[in-house]
DNA sequence: GATATTGCTGAGGTTACCTCATCATGAGGG
DNA sequence: CCCTCATGATGAGGTAACCTCAGCAATATC
């Protein structure tokens, strides 16, 4: 029965650290990006048309791994602040490719450097080891 | 601009691992907490409280690290699931503390072994060391 | 050319949070 | 003793980020 005082110090699973963990880092998230006016997840759906082009929204959905039906949303939402823009795929009239506008890919360029020196600062607490070793048992974990 | 067919391969920052391995982690201890119909931060109160014991709502929050407001919304659905119980704090008629019932004593512990299974299911695909590894990194994150 | 499948989206729901306002009680000062 | 300020809990109302299910249009299949 050893009591210590501090709570986040019982905790006894890996699991209960890693919420905790995840907490922190979603609300530095959030706050670096308040610049910006946009989400944490609108950020990412930016991170990956910026990497991608253009893409359909059942694509952008796989590659966030949530539901199609999530990914209009997310898609509505950068619209209305006029980071991206839908345009009919030529390829297939029921579908729709979503790609930046300049504004968006003036925006997404400027978070992508924010969020660098966000997760700097994250895991810029830990050494060079440390944040290779925590990147490649991520990967492991991720699946 | 190297070409990844595969997306999760182009992952460019720690912090996307890191989400994707949260997402993953999220579904994951939702499905092995469905028996018990109770969410995971409900099982994260019961977890504080099968700890420290009676409580009053607003230390449960600072032990979940959320607001005080939003800790009596996890005792108000535990409490209609008879897992705990709000009793008068003696010491200041201002406040409740907050039990677990006999209920809520068995279901916890039950969790408790369910969710040690799960995080070995979810973790033990790492051996000891990257176990250690990675506990012993998140706890420097953890802050 | 009938049927099944695919792509997107409307409608509506859920979880887990949040802030702000309110009300009772408690603590300290004059 | 009373007044003010702080504290504990909660009502009201809001948000982000998902979800499922149903429906419609277009395409693919047989």
């Amino acid at each position: 029965m050893t009591e210590h005082t501090v709570d986040s110090a019982d905790d006894e699973s890996l699991a209960e650290t890693f919420w905790a963990v995840a907490s922190r880092l979603r609300r530095q998230t959030r706050d670096s990006l308040a610049p910006w006016d946009v989400t944490p997840s609108q950020s990412r759906a930016l991170g990956v048309l910026a990497r991608h082009g253009e893409v359909r929204p059942g694509t952008l959905a796989e590659h966030l791994r949530i539901a199609p039906r999530s990914a209009t949303e997310v898609v509505d939402d950068l619209q209305t602040r006029g980071l991206v823009e839908r345009r009919p795929d030529p390829a297939d009239r029921r579908a729709t490719l979503v790609a930046l506008t300049d504004e968006g890919e003036r925006v997404s360029t400027a978070i992508r450097a924010a969020r660098r020196a966000e997760a700097d600062r994250f895991f810029g607490h830990l050494n060079d080891t440390d944040r290779a070793e925590l990147a490649r048992i991520l990967r492991t974990l991720r699946g």
